[in-house]
DNA sequence: TAGAAATCCTCACAATCATGAGGATTTCAC
DNA sequence: GTGAAATCCTCATGATTGTGAGGATTTCTA
């Protein structure tokens, strides 16, 4: 299921509820992810002044999947970007 | 259009590419946006160490949608923990 | 309700970050 | 190819972050 992320705290909730769906301690899961408990449990109460790298990390290691909406034309700029480091 | 976030650093392209699609200089795009020329340029060039909250200003100033895709025992999650809240 | 378990919070610390300035390098229209 | 414009990079600085430890508080099962 998709979830549009409206604010940069909103993460929390979804990463709190993703690692109680797979029943699994904050402890338990900062371990297995590679960061600390306390960064964990930042994270989950919303924190936003968190290292993106990081924040990637957890999702990552919670199995969920961060995607980004665009409008076609950017596609398109991404595409050309592609193309044009092909020709260098 | 949707486009999965593999890693991290891929994010950079996708900033990049949108101010590019909207034809705004790093400078004028910083500015509005809030944040520094510096931080803007690091985004865009993939760096990982920025701050979730500034990167999530930087994505909503551009336009682009954050979606998290989760399973749906996730979802069900969230609705509890919404309920149980509603409850105290 | 009791109490064990889970989570939150504070602390100290070393490492790191965002900013603004300024110069180096790259880009791209002509 | 040229050169103006855009972007990258370094620097210094004050602010901030992730970690681990330890105690306070909350949660939730029996």
């Amino acid at each position: 299921m998709q979830i549009p992320v409206k604010s940069a705290d909103a993460v929390g909730k979804i990463v709190r509820a993703s690692r109680k769906a797979q029943n699994i301690r904050q402890d338990d899961a900062a371990g297995s992810i590679g960061v600390s408990e306390n960064f964990l449990g930042k994270i989950e109460r919303g924190g936003e002044s968190v290292q993106w790298g990081k924040l990637f990390q957890v999702l990552d290691g919670l199995g969920i999947r961060v995607v980004l909406d665009v409008p076609e034309s950017v596609a398109d700029h991404i595409s050309q970007q592609h193309k044009s480091q092909a020709k260098s």
